[in-house]
DNA sequence: CACCGTCCTGCCTGATCGTACCGAATTCAT
DNA sequence: ATGAATTCGGTACGATCAGGCAGGACGGTG
């Protein structure tokens, strides 16, 4: 019973979940586990590499794919084209206003950008925008709570709402998953969705940033038409029409002046 | 910690998530974290430097792009003290349990050290910490809102305390200024006790961790007896009188056996 | 039942790789 | 400027690797 045999194709498969599981798999841990000599685990694991299913190391093997979603590929994947917007954002906000600062990593480059004693009052519901001003000597941090949503790394809920009831931002930083001339703001959440609602109408200023490939875009949730908007931040390649007719909308758009070159785009695995 | 040594190409990768993470290395850092010699840690930063993936500088490497900048800064000084105790602490944590997480580098350290897979509910008032799990799966997260205190980076005022108010956490992860068998459990801030001592009173168990610094010192204001404490982690060098007293007070003490020293891989056979 | 080809396996061998140790050169800090 | 820490190159040793080889298991065929 205990010399349960396991198939070649079967022993490649459970070695194909073990590379998913732990992120990496060790040639000699493996054929102790499976009775057999390390020589037939190399053979698999080359066979396996040789279908493109895992990357061949000495002494082992590990996924193709980070997959592995360990624990920090977050905060590194702004790209340079965000830090660019970011910046211009950044520009946007007067020194000694109180701000209202969206989650997304379009804003998180914003404050990264911030000068270093630009005087500012940061309201945010995301823990990340908090944590990376958190540390700013000349930055008043006013922390939302509530249960934080992992698709959007802040916090919407009713207790959020809540709290932000009796708030009166001089500028929101409001965060777009979708903008168009017509369509106007929308985002991907429903409660998201809500939440920016009652900020928008309760802000004084709202500004946003919007890569390219956002623009002519709709969501399912509707935040407010685009005219609801003071500023916008863009890129040069931003499609002349939906520029054009949002700069009818009485929106003032602020355009990057250049791409910048060397960076790529956007990785699709 | 783990006899699992790592392949060498799992290695370099760890070595730019942190490089990414922290923005910067230590040579020696990880030599210690891997368990190998300096000699290996430098040909890996040589060879990533060499593929453009890190800048070579003395003592360690830097990211090529400022990626992460202050917010990083912070998290860099957690020295690898800090997180030994960080890991013998989230060993300390079931499955399952809703965990309330003080701010602090321990606890931020332990917050790391905890399984990729470890199922848990995390309540914390502080964005850093926060930010640290908020990229999990496995983790549900409630932010408790507030004004961010920037001494401690975290939220203790009235709004923080009423948000915590209906809280009953299974435990409560309680970051100490001071400990000692005598004084107890003293903070530097006002608002920081008495949020501090709501949770102790609120929650089914207290554990903490204390660096040996911390140990038989006292800070202005008290939140709890030593023995309000069911576990508590302690460094090698603990002074043995104070873990005496602190033990007869009925804590459970998890003493790390050794401070991390580089071994000699080659034994006599 | 004998025969044969295929597949898988384990063992062997020379080659390659990763590692620790050593000494010399370099860099940093006092 | 001196001393300590760090770095680089070289070297030796063990682990790992790829390919070749032989034996056993399995299935088909006569």
């Amino acid at each position: 019973m205990q010399e349960v045999e396991y198939l070649p194709e079967e022993r490649q498969r459970i070695i194909l979940e073990r590379l998913q599981r732990d992120g990496r798999v060790v040639a000699l841990e493996l054929a102790q586990h499976f009775r057999v000599s390390e020589d037939s685990i190399r053979r698999d694991l080359r066979e396996l590499a040789a279908a493109g299913l895992c990357l061949r190391v000495y002494g082992g093997a590990l996924p193709l794919s980070p997959a592995s979603a360990s624990l920090t590929e977050r905060l590194s994947v702004v790209p340079a084209r965000k830090q660019a917007l970011g910046a211009r954002l950044a520009s946007l906000l007067p020194a000694g206003q109180v701000v209202f600062v969206d989650a997304g990593s379009t804003n998180l480059a914003a404050m990264r950008a911030l000068p270093e004693n630009q005087a500012l009052t940061i309201v945010t519901n995301s823990p990340l925008i908090a944590a990376e001003v958190a540390a700013r000597e000349s930055i008043e941090l006013l922390m939302i709570g509530g249960l934080v949503e992992r698709r959007t790394g802040a916090a919407f809920g009713t207790r959020a709402l809540r709290d932000i009831a009796d708030l009166r931002p001089d500028v929101y930083l409001l965060g777009v998953c979708a903008l168009d001339a017509v369509a106007g703001i929308t985002v991907f959440g429903f409660d998201e969705a809500e939440f920016k609602r009652l900020l928008v109408t309760q802000s004084r200023r709202v500004i946003t940033a919007a890569t390219s490939d956002k623009l002519g875009t709709g969501a399912p949730f509707a935040v407010a038409p685009a005219r609801a908007l003071a500023d916008l931040v863009l890129e040069a390649d931003a499609p002349a029409a939906q520029v054009e007719a949002l700069q009818r909308a009485g929106l003032r758009i602020h355009a990057d002046a250049e791409v910048p070159v060397n960076v790529p785009m956007s990785t699709p695995t």
